[in-house]
DNA sequence: TGGCCTCATTAGTATGATAAACTGATAAAG
DNA sequence: CTTTATCAGTTTATCATACTAATGAGGCCA
């Protein structure tokens, strides 16, 4: 049975909660672009193919020709397709979108391409991360020292505070965690390295809560706080220490942990 | 007045050779879009000014309206700016850019932001490889590491292979040095990071390009060659016995190096 | 004060016309 | 037989114009 369509106000209306960084494009144009991007991006059409020219596209979607344009500006601007007079308009190969770009990343969250892009997210955590708290450890200054330790501090704070109310306790266990990296990376002051992390961290996000609705909650997170927070404890102990190399060390250990879990919630969500 | 935009190679005919994976847009819309990318990002407007309204400039570039919105939707695309009705386009923070993009890192470039961009590549560089060492060195399969091997021997032969052409030999020389570089980023399979390194090592080849016109050639590069070899053999050689911390360290050796030459350079050419 | 109009401004959308670039087939030249 | 020239057809590129809709500013009123 067909889901009955919404008021026509709103037929996109029960959007999820945007990938941090995405631009909003509003309007019949903001449609135009998330209907072809997704389309696009889940495999509508094979790289080297042409997809509908100019006119057939206004008809299909009832927009003018302007709006298509323009669309196909966006989507030509983040590599996907590329337009030449007589040749119509084509899809890229892959090896050109921007996949570094929150609106890529987010219709490839959007059209299920979990199984290629989750693995590629937590490799990326597992080289980057190491490497940021070793630069961090020997490069911050005062105030980036500060950041950490409070954020240590918070997070311990977290942790050691009961809260009956479970959800409400993991959400907190978890922002304190992120501010715990973050305060890492700012460390290293980069606005190119920032501006990554911000991406995958986002989609990583929205990924482990998909994967959370489909699996429930369970009573087992407990011990993986526990165990999550003592690896961290290292992480932080080294730090202090100005031991570069050890701190980088206990993080990969932490990251290999994280994509550990992951893979468990992925497993279990295909079984 | 300024000269209406013309689509034969007028005013910019001669480009240098562009930042790998720009996107080349052609005709009066792609003059336009260099014109305006490369004005924003080099600060003729603040961010949160609005620039001149569609109306106005078309007038000033001596083009249709059809262009301007199209140009303003690309520029938008790469979170430069962003258009509201009755508010006009504004210049977005630059927070908001993205800065991973080819073709921001290329307005970067042109707009001569080396004072920022250099030091922020360098720092990508410093977190990111020694982690792509480390893990390439225990995930590689076969295949992967036969092509680090063959890219190790190849450097080993140009490296020892004496050439009267000097700067033949020297490009020999990088190019086997890039191809030892990207045998280790293949063997982590990341699609996510091979976009982030091909944009990173772009941008870093043109601005030292950049530098070498400057500040000339020099007889001590053959002694940098021999150091630069040197590095490199341990991070080989730790690779080929297992060791991923080793091989790690001795990468971050190298780049380290590598920065300390780089900042050299730079700090020839300020005096 | 604070909400609610109205109005001026500016981007958003639609449409039609013409120009230019490319493709493929076909004809001409060597 | 191969190569080059030419031509016609297709599709995007650009221009021009008209109209719509969103927003912000200022003033009016409770």
């Amino acid at each position: 049975m067909i889901e009955p369509l919404r008021k026509p106000s709103s037929p996109f209306a029960r959007r999820r909660e945007p990938l941090a960084g995405v631009i909003e494009f509003r309007g019949i144009l903001g449609t135009a672009v998330a209907e072809l991007g997704t389309r696009i991006v889940g495999g509508e059409w094979q790289p080297g193919e042409a997809i509908l020219k100019e006119a057939d596209l206004c008809a299909e979607l009832g927009v003018s020709r302007s709006v298509i344009r323009e669309a196909f500006r966006i989507l030509g601007a983040k590599g996907l397709i590329r337009s030449r007079t007589s040749d119509g308009t084509r899809v890229l190969p892959r090896s050109e979108w921007r996949l570094l770009d929150p609106d890529v990343m987010d219709w490839r969250i959007k059209a299920g391409d979990t199984a290629t892009l989750l693995p590629d997210l937590l490799k990326v955590r597992l080289v980057l991360e190491p490497g940021i708290v070793h630069a961090a450890t020997h490069m911050a200054d005062d105030a980036a020292r500060d950041r950490i330790r409070a954020a240590w501090a918070a997070k311990e704070e977290v942790f050691h505070t009961p809260d009956p109310n479970y959800a409400e306790r993991r959400r907190r266990f978890i922002e304190a965690d992120l501010e715990f990296h973050r305060a890492f990376l700012a460390a290293v002051d980069s606005q190119l390295l920032s501006q990554l992390f911000s991406v995958i961290e986002a989609a990583l996000g929205l990924m482990v809560d998909m994967q959370m609705r489909v699996r429930g909650y369970d009573e087992t997170e407990m011990i993986e706080m526990e165990e999550s927070q003592q690896l961290h404890a290292a992480v932080f102990a080294e730090f202090e220490r100005g031991d570069a190399d050890a701190a980088e060390t206990a993080t990969r250990k932490l990251i290999e942990r994280a994509i550990l879990d992951a893979q468990d919630g992925l497993a279990q969500n295909a079984g």
